[in-house]
DNA sequence: GATGAATGAGAATTCATTCAT
DNA sequence: GATGAATGAATTCTCATTCAT
């Protein structure tokens, strides 16, 4: 009764995983060839089922790219807001620690490649847009101007526009996203992400500038 | 003689004209639609001609996608490339005209939504994303360094990894076009090009600290 | 268990037969219109389904061609073979019997018709024409040199070309598939395919010139 | 007046010799590729004209072809014709000078290849069909028929029927031709086409069976 | 007459989706 | 629930034919 999980037979509980089956190999599949070229019974296939068996889950291809991308980008993000509210320091170094976090959960992971299908894709699915923009774009967002308007409150950073400056908090990460996952491959060695973030915010922390002595 | 182009049949000027005709109209439908779901007849249709004539001018779909990267994106190098070669001024500011003038004259037009689908769509097209990495990221970057460079050795701007610090002077613009044809038709309203630009300028090159007094 | 085709659900059985039902239908319309003018929606059409079901049995038009050369052509060659290895009677009769076995056998069904393809594609598909001059001509002349060497050797036939002979006892069968298939329709009443060949035979045999008495 | 010909200035002799130019090449490309294979743009390439020009000579494809077959397969026969005529000599001599001639002027040429395709098209073009049974098979049997009626009657060639001995004296020369131009090529080097008709004639005239006494 | 740009019907091929078993 | 054979709409690409210049 605890643990009812264990106590299912092995097919059961191979029938409840279907769902999460399909949607590894479709965002895998997603992510490679992208939206159009993937074919859906290629993602049957890498989940070890029939085409026929994709359709008792998802009513078609559409909504499966749906449920990848609720699957895949939402869960990240709840990592970060939790870390913000719990965490204790500097603001700079809270922005540091939420960043790398950020890149090293959702960053370098799959679901990066999703964000790069889901701006290539927006317009031909403006539910997903919605979605998005409502679910990953304005949580995002919120949770690092509300990050800001703190440190400006604490006198930790100088007076600022919060949106304009969340937005350009945001950039490097999603650039190094989008690199991963288009010509990156072949640049990406040179291109060293938790570097990069930790050089973008020496930067923007501390001004191109020689400080005034 | 003086004015040998007035001589020729108007069919014959017509088919000079063609290929841009042709490479525009791929432009908006593959900009608008991506590349998958853009349909050549409906290429055909928006440039005026039929189904046929399109073949007449580039072999196949790829080509033609091929050869609206190409028309579209490297044009704007150019223009960025003489501004820096000309400038007089300082390092600051000559930075700030560079940015603001690449959004101008490329992240405004259309070709920023190539740039997007090239990364969508990198992955499908291998010699493209050859092409692009050194015909447009190299060259791109290259400028960028080159400034950095001549910064430090000036003075101007305090000793820095440049190869880290173009990356992220990159960011922000490649932002500004995903943001422009993605999620961002919605949401474009807040987020003014030229102030962002002109915000992310202000706190790269003075940084978020407060000021030492 | 005793009977496990009769087990299969319906459906699946079918799925064995259809390779040939369509292997069946091309034959039909290749015959009579050619390899360029057979539509393959006719030939699905024929075998009772949709194009596209012809596709998950053959990869594309060039390969069911092939598939109905090789299903075709080849099985009629066996029952000469055998024939001639299990004759017992002069070297004259088993020429007789041999040929007109043939134009039974082969002649007279449509697979002379694909003959006639072969010869008039086979530029068009170089392994076709590898894979006839292997399977079907070199198999066919040893079969008929064969004959004719053993005869030589009994002393049955007069010492002879083996090589050019053998080409010359096939040009008549081979000349009555290719009137079957073109021009014969028409003519084809007047020419008696047994009496023919057994006139050729006969002459063949026997020679034209009058017998020194 | 004598040679008007020669007394046309150069470009009109040219525009006479246009249809003669398009047939030739419209010969190699049809027996080279086949009829449905043949693009109208490679006739009119070859021949050194624009596509439209033509259309100027000939209504369509298949009118062209249609000429080709006019123009390539009946003056060969002429010669034949001719040599039978005026011929003196025994019948055996002669069967073998014309058979030789044969091949040296129809089937040796590119008009043998014409055959070829004739045989594989005439389904598509009944009109083709008719002309070339009543144009060519008839002449052709017709000739070799008389022929063979007269060196009965003379008590040159024992009796025999003549429809049937006519078929089988044609098989061998059609057979080369078919070989030439379709797996022959490979093959070709092994079968000597003088040699094989010389063969044929001796096997025919004196017969495989060795002579009494 | 000659040209070659333009046309558009037609055929091959793909793949999301359905459904009998 | 699971399967995979079957479907047919959709799309790319070809090429005979037309026609303005």
């Amino acid at each position: 009764m605890q643990c009812p999980l264990e106590m299912k037979p092995r097919w059961e509980r191979r029938k409840d995983a279907r769902p999460q089956e399909l949607l590894a190999a479709a965002l895998d599949l997603f992510v490679e060839r992208g939206f159009a070229s993937t074919r859906l019974e290629d993602v049957a296939k890498r989940a070890g089922v029939s085409k026929g068996t994709l359709y008792l889950y998802f009513t078609n291809k559409e909504e499966l790219f749906k449920a990848v991308v609720r699957d895949t980008i939402v869960p990240a993000l709840g990592a970060a807001e939790d870390m913000i509210a719990s965490f204790e320091g500097s603001s700079a170094d809270l922005l540091r620690a939420v960043m790398q976090a950020w890149w090293a959960n959702a960053g370098a992971t799959k679901s990066s490649g999703m964000i790069k299908l889901v701006m290539a894709e927006a317009g031909n699915f403006p539910d997903i847009a919605v979605f998005y923009r409502e679910e990953v774009i304005l949580r995002g967002t919120s949770m690092i101007s509300g990050l800001l308007e703190r440190a400006v409150e604490r006198g930790e950073f100088r007076p600022l526009d919060v949106f304009l400056t969340t937005q350009t908090l945001i950039a490097p990460v999603l650039m190094l996203m989008l690199w991963k996952h288009s010509v990156g491959p072949c640049e990406m060695s040179e291109l060293d992400p938790v570097a990069f973030i930790d050089s973008f915010l020496t930067m923007t922390l501390s001004g191109l500038l020689p400080r005034a002595p």
